[in-house]
DNA sequence: AATGGCTTTATTGTCGACAATTAAAACTAA
DNA sequence: TTAGTTTTAATTGTCGACAATAAAGCCATT
């Protein structure tokens, strides 16, 4: 029997435009607030208007294009103020997806997420100070416990929308955490309160986690 | 001085057919899990079939499409596991969204809230189970509050992508809250959080409303 | 009759060109 | 020189056509 490949990728021109567009506005090689002239960009990546506007379109889904009528796309422009609405968002979303993890998320699973932990630690203690491995480390780790949430949704808002937002702003805004031992510390116990199955304390905790991020850039902001 | 005309409509081919297409998807004019035919479809809006793939392309970012590459667009199918999915997400925005009106709404749209809710009120002794006007009553309190959180990424994912889902729900699977009057009750409890400005308890108490609401679909699932 | 492969048809992906709108440049008048 | 207007150029919106892919129909074989 010849079962329906639903798994078929089918990759198109437009999704390797769009990816790769991307990555460039992720970490800024497209500058943030530019305009994206159509032609240039088809010319470019050597394909037409049609399937360029297909891959912009895309990008605005994901956020990090704004589009005006007869007028065209722009990379969004970033702000703290817009840093911190995401911080909100992430400390609602994440701590319900924290709550749903602590009720979902496989033994597999857990014991997974606290190697993943060591190795990061392992990696902290040998670079330290390394921030963008650090950060990236602690990106996946909200990655994972997103994805063990079982919420398709909530992952879905996250993952897609969300956290190439998320990069962008760490990319350009360089945030060198001076919290990473303290990160490190709350990731333990998050992950605790996930293989206690406690998932009202386990959203509690990923909640303060962030909030606690959110906080230090405000304190960062008052000081400039 | 000519000011740069920001708030120019333009609007725009793509934007009328985007409307309408949304409205028709949401009300099940277009059913659930239908395949949407590009050539029927600009036949019908006599438009080219580029313009209908901008407008179908925007649709897939509400949410309210689905494409897979060489094959095409369709609606979004409905299920209740994808309806507790969205109130597990609403629980954690609209609570947020609800701590932070407390915090920033102005004196006079709380007036105006409360004053929403009594006309409501009126409503729903006048025409008592008529649960349409209930429902959107509803919607309509929630969409102010999110509104009055002052943050733009919040009320964008609720009100441009998550509620045109909400109200495909309750068109198609008509759910005649049958906790209409405790309904209105919370509604009038959390105002008055709100304006004592406790946004830790008008969290909690969106919270609690918006649960309630899922522990209902659930309950009625079980019984099915 | 049912299954597997092939052919045909239809749909989506991609392309280039024209029309409508906006932005830039050039021109005129004070 | 500067402000306002007109003209020009460039960009986006829209269109129809061709190419690539998937679905449907057909035939042969078991």
């Amino acid at each position: 029997m010849q079962t329906t490949n639903n798994l078929s990728p089918s990759i198109t021109r437009a999704d390797t435009v769009f990816i790769d567009l991307r990555q460039r506005i992720v970490e800024g090689d497209i500058k943030t607030g530019s305009k994206l002239s159509e032609p240039e960009l088809s010319k470019y990546y050597e394909i037409s208007r049609s399937t360029l506007r297909d891959a912009l379109s895309r990008l605005e889904g994901c956020g990090l294009l704004e589009r005006k009528a007869n007028i065209g796309y722009r990379v969004v422009t970033l702000s703290t103020q817009k840093l911190l609405e995401i911080f909100r968002v992430r400390e609602s979303l994440e701590g319900m997806a924290c709550r749903l993890a602590a009720q979902n998320m496989s033994a597999s699973q857990i014991a997974d997420l606290k190697h993943l932990l060591e190795v990061h630690n392992q990696h902290e203690s040998l670079q330290q100070g390394e921030a963008y491995i650090q950060e990236e480390g602690d990106l996946d780790f909200h990655f994972r416990i997103v994805m063990g949430s079982g919420n398709i949704l909530l992952t879905r808002l996250l993952c897609e929308e969300l956290y190439y937002l998320v990069r962008m702003y760490r990319y350009q805004f360089g945030m060198a955490s001076p919290r990473a031992k303290r990160a490190f510390s709350e990731h333990h116990h998050i992950i605790q309160a996930i293989e206690d199955k406690d998932g009202e304390l386990a959203e509690i905790l990923m909640r303060r986690h962030i909030s606690a991020s959110r906080k230090n850039v405000e304190k960062r902001m008052n000081t400039l």
